[in-house]
DNA sequence: CTGATTCTGGATCTATCGGTCCAAAACGAC
DNA sequence: GTCGTTTTGGACCGATAGATCCAGAATCAG
């Protein structure tokens, strides 16, 4: 029909989630998003919308994304290697994507209930990731991989915690080493056999 | 010699660093610190410099606060008891003054390592909030109160990693209910004998 | 090639940002 | 009371925030 767009939308959405987790969304300007996603600032509005929309947009990308990551934990037989598999996995990302912490948890922080949207991507998100966590305790709570009298929702909420408080415990000075022996002590309080 | 001042720095403070502590050091502006202080712009400007010198200062009240909460876990017989005692108070102070997270924790995400002086204040206070658990763990663990086999340093983090993360849990949907399950898994998997 | 449509990027808008200026008010020293 | 000093609050500053306008470039259907 017309001109077509000189950029894929997904990728975008990618460095403009970037550069939100980086720097939060009231430390991001819309100056920044133009020159993290190579995009013009017309373009930018034309396809998003606002900069709240544009947020939103990178809370769904964020979200799709931990669906991805979250699939080893869902399936019939997770258990106990699919979550080490998982917290490895966050970890990894984290310093790879040089972010601290999980988006939402930080956006849930920073904008608090301020706004009724971001609240609720917020909390699927975040549902979902506890979702995926409580699965995989409970297969490997049912093949005897963790023995427990909790219920697998309270150790998945432990493990959200936990997961959640190592990007604490990394930015105010601790190194690799004291954040590893948390992980492990976490996943030993969980309850494993053997 | 001259006209005195019309307000309590101390107390300003106070109000300074709950407005930071609510909504951030970007979220907040500097209209923001002179509606929630009621000071005059001037004022706060002649007396704490410009926002980042407040926030500064705000982060120093902060420490002095966490040293005064801190003071029972330093004690010659810190215990167990001291520990229960420290994380209900952090977690009953969050309650009452409407705040998520601890702020040093929340700034270190917020602003990264992006200025030097921010990021020694907020070591400096995580590492002391460390140090008053670690005293404490150390005392349960030569009292019998804690049995295990891990550093004193090592569960402190651990604890600190923890209960930093309760404030994710709490934001993004999960109700007290939830967290106190958390809180009583954290001291469980502590090591505490009986 | 032409026309309709969409995309692009620079100019521009208003509101607000952090920060300063300055004159009037309020005190203590004398 | 008078003087010198400090505080105070409103006006004000340039810079930047988010957002929009608009003219030209780019594309496809016919």
């Amino acid at each position: 029909m017309a001109r077509p767009r000189e950029f894929d939308e997904a990728e975008v959405l990618d460095r403009a989630m970037l550069q939100f987790w980086r720097h939060g969304y009231e430390g991001t300007s819309v100056h920044d998003l133009v020159a993290a996603t190579g995009l013009g600032r017309q373009s930018l509005y034309n396809t998003f919308g606002d900069k709240q929309a544009l947020f939103l947009a990178a809370l769904e990308r964020y979200d799709a994304k931990a669906r991805d990551m979250l699939k080893p934990l869902l399936r019939e037989d997770a258990g106990l290697a699919e979550l080490r598999g998982y917290v490895d996995a966050a970890i990894a990302l984290q310093k790879t994507s040089r972010c601290r912490g999980c988006l939402v948890v930080r956006s849930a922080l920073e904008l608090g209930a301020a706004d009724r949207r971001v609240r609720a991507a917020v909390r699927r998100t975040a549902q979902r990731v506890r979702d995926g966590l409580r699965h995989a305790v409970a297969g490997a709570v049912a093949r005897g991989e963790i023995v427990t009298r909790r219920a697998p929702e309270e150790l998945a909420d432990y493990l959200f915690t936990t997961l959640n408080g190592l990007a604490g415990l990394a930015g105010t000075g601790a190194d690799e080493a004291q954040a590893r022996r948390v992980v492990d002590l976490m996943f030993e309080s969980l309850g494993q056999a053997g």
